[in-house]
DNA sequence: ATAGACCCTTGAGTGGACTCTAAGTCAAGT
DNA sequence: ACTTGACTTAGAGTCCACTCAAGGGTCTAT
């Protein structure tokens, strides 16, 4: 697969793509004899594994390890697994605030809807609190 | 409230709510006769806004707009609820690829605790897929 | 064999959200 | 009166994650 279908595969653009390959975020896609990227099935899991890990704000830095330990191999085994677990409870934590403000939201949407009843209107203002 | 007060009190510091302040994020706090600023429990209540807020991702951008709205009366209530209908909307889709990446991250683990019975190993390689 | 679309690399530029610096003011304590 | 430490502003600097530009090579169709 060429650069440019993948980009339309995944929707990441190609810069990125190559910007993601020359950080290290996935290992290094192999390439024709004059030098253009060929990608594999594998480079594409490793590039849809990017996406959904980037798109939920895991940091580059952590899957740019996770990446290089995969590489070096078996012995990585136990390093590789703390960085998942690291980053699960980060992902946690992160639900857990959005969770929050989701239903501050929710509130602030009622009020202006009129559907809860303006009992402590006083803090409230529509709607800081 | 000092604005030190209020960084301890809202684990934020001090640049970063002066440059709230500074950029419309909260609307503008009074002085002292000297200039300095005191803090009121409205401002509390728009700082805890604020906090809540990013820390779920929610755009500078639309807080900002949000609060110009606010404080340009009753005749933007539409405008103002619009935009939190939008972002409500964005959260949610955040939330879903956060719940997306987690059980990934969950599938991932498992595997490295040896939990999932290796049936696809083909696509896995601790862990693509 | 030449146009036009696509690809390459290196390195610089951008935007968002802070974060820090410089130069100065002010209040409290000694 | 002087030091100390917290406060002020304007503006520069930093970090992250891309995104773009320059200058060039490659592929396909006519």
């Amino acid at each position: 697969m060429t650069i440019a279908e993948v980009s339309r595969k995944y929707e990441l653009s190609a810069d990125t793509l190559r910007y993601y390959e020359r950080i290290g975020l996935i290992p290094s896609v192999g390439r024709t004899e004059s030098g253009i990227r060929n990608y594999t099935d594998a480079d594409c899991q490793w590039i849809e594994l990017a996406k959904c890990m980037r798109s939920a704000g895991v940091q580059i830095d952590a899957l740019v390890r996770y990446v290089a330990l995969f590489q070096q191999g078996e012995d990585t085994f136990d390093e590789r697994k703390q960085i998942l677990v690291d980053q699960r409870e980060r992902l946690r934590e992160h639900i857990a605030d959005m969770q929050a403000a989701l239903d501050r939201l929710n509130h602030k949407i009622a009020r202006y809807e009129n559907v809860v009843e303006p009992v402590e209107n006083d803090l409230c203002h529509i709607c800081k609190k």
